[in-house]
DNA sequence: CGCCAGGTTGAAGAGAATCAAGTGATGTGG
DNA sequence: CCACATCACTTGATTCTCTTCAACCTGGCG
């Protein structure tokens, strides 16, 4: 199976680093195609693909649904490292194990990838994109919950490359674990940005963006 | 000039990994050597190495002194993506453009090296290493005030390779502009890590760990 | 000696977490 | 098709952590 363009998180991650007014960046490391070879696995919402500590010795490529990264720590507590969409590679860590565990949000279909037929600069294109999202996942956490919230639905529209609406596939959980608040925080901003008419929510799982500026303004 | 070991952050970046009882793990991408040509720069004090924005063309060691690295927002608000010690390499980014800036935290002499001499292989060596305190830097994001600043003594002690005293190169800003913090809660904290005899304060930037339990017990 | 930046300490306030009680969706079995 | 159980989400009241604002030390250095 030949994937055209692979791609570990989507455009998105680029924004953080386009806010001063520049134009857009060529990136430094083009992505190349890469063979693929076996068919689709397909798992259930809440399926484990790999843990934490196995060996890092596949990429996957997502074909449908959504994925997970996430690490306990020892209290318990939860961090959610990335959500991966149709189209993304996940499973590319830096060490020989992987440091997060990875599982299926929604039902699933994932190729997976032996990590040795990689070229080193294929390798690197991806890892590229994945420091890339972790820094701008980082500079998220420093931010107040409100931004924290616009920020993430800003992502989420555009990784989903809508202008107007986004269906998360995500419980509040996931997202409160994505980005460091409580589940009580993510609903009472939300609700608070809809009060506001920056946003609709027609279902608890699906944003209506009506408010772009705001939610930009907000995103800092 | 030849580096016999190019190293991107110390070792202690792999603490984060290793907290469920597995042994030590070898990298996935180990280090190859890396000539370097032209000699060293010096810096003064605060020196800007480079920019945000600016093409990122160059990688650079450290010889000797502490780097920076740290971004602005829109706000004012700062936030500092790591410090780079003797032996350490700073400088690659995901982009073609540096995404955060570097600056001489103390005197420094570093050597640049030109990106495009550094092969695939190297570059995916550093910039896995990278990653790799990024995404520790991320999870550090998610603790307390007292976690936050225990972690950050044990991660220095531990590139410093020191085992009871640590001498922070870096203002109390610095820290907190790294933790996410302000200089007060920063300030609060180690006084009172103190006042439990977890730590000594000789002077506001010699700490000596005092008890080395109790801060890989907040480090959680 | 006194200035000044960096650091510490105190008191008050804001923001998010926690604890707790609802409400609303989804799914299952009768 | 409906009653009910369950789970996810929302909302409210309170607590607590960290920030903010302010004053005060402390240690280098002219």
């Amino acid at each position: 199976m030949e994937i055209e363009a692979l791609r570990l998180r989507g455009p998105s991650t680029h924004r953080f680093g386009r806010l001063m007014g520049r134009g857009v960046v060529e990136p430094a490391y083009p992505l190349p195609t890469l063979d693929v070879s076996g068919p689709p696995m397909s798992l259930a919402r809440n399926a484990e693909i790999y843990a934490e500590g196995d060996p890092a010795d596949h990429l996957y490529k997502i074909a449908s649904g959504m994925v997970r990264t996430c690490k306990f720590l020892v209290d318990g507590r939860r961090q959610i490292g990335g959500f991966y969409l149709p189209g993304d590679i996940f499973g590319l860590e830096p060490e020989s194990e992987y440091t997060f565990s990875a599982e299926a949000v929604t039902e699933v279909e994932v190729i997976a990838v032996k990590r040795a037929v990689a070229s080193s600069t294929q390798l690197l294109a991806l890892m590229s994109r994945e420091l890339q999202s972790t820094q701008n996942h980082l500079l998220l956490l420093a931010k107040t919950a409100p931004e924290r919230v616009a920020s993430f639905l800003l992502e989420m529209a555009e990784r989903i490359q809508s202008a107007h609406e986004v269906e998360l596939g995500m419980s509040r959980q996931d997202i409160a674990d994505y980005l460091g608040l409580t589940i009580e925080t993510v609903s009472r901003t939300l609700t608070q940005l809809e009060n506001e008419s920056t946003i609709a929510l027609p279902t608890s799982k699906r944003v209506v963006l009506r408010n772009r500026a705001t939610l930009k303004r907000l995103n800092s």
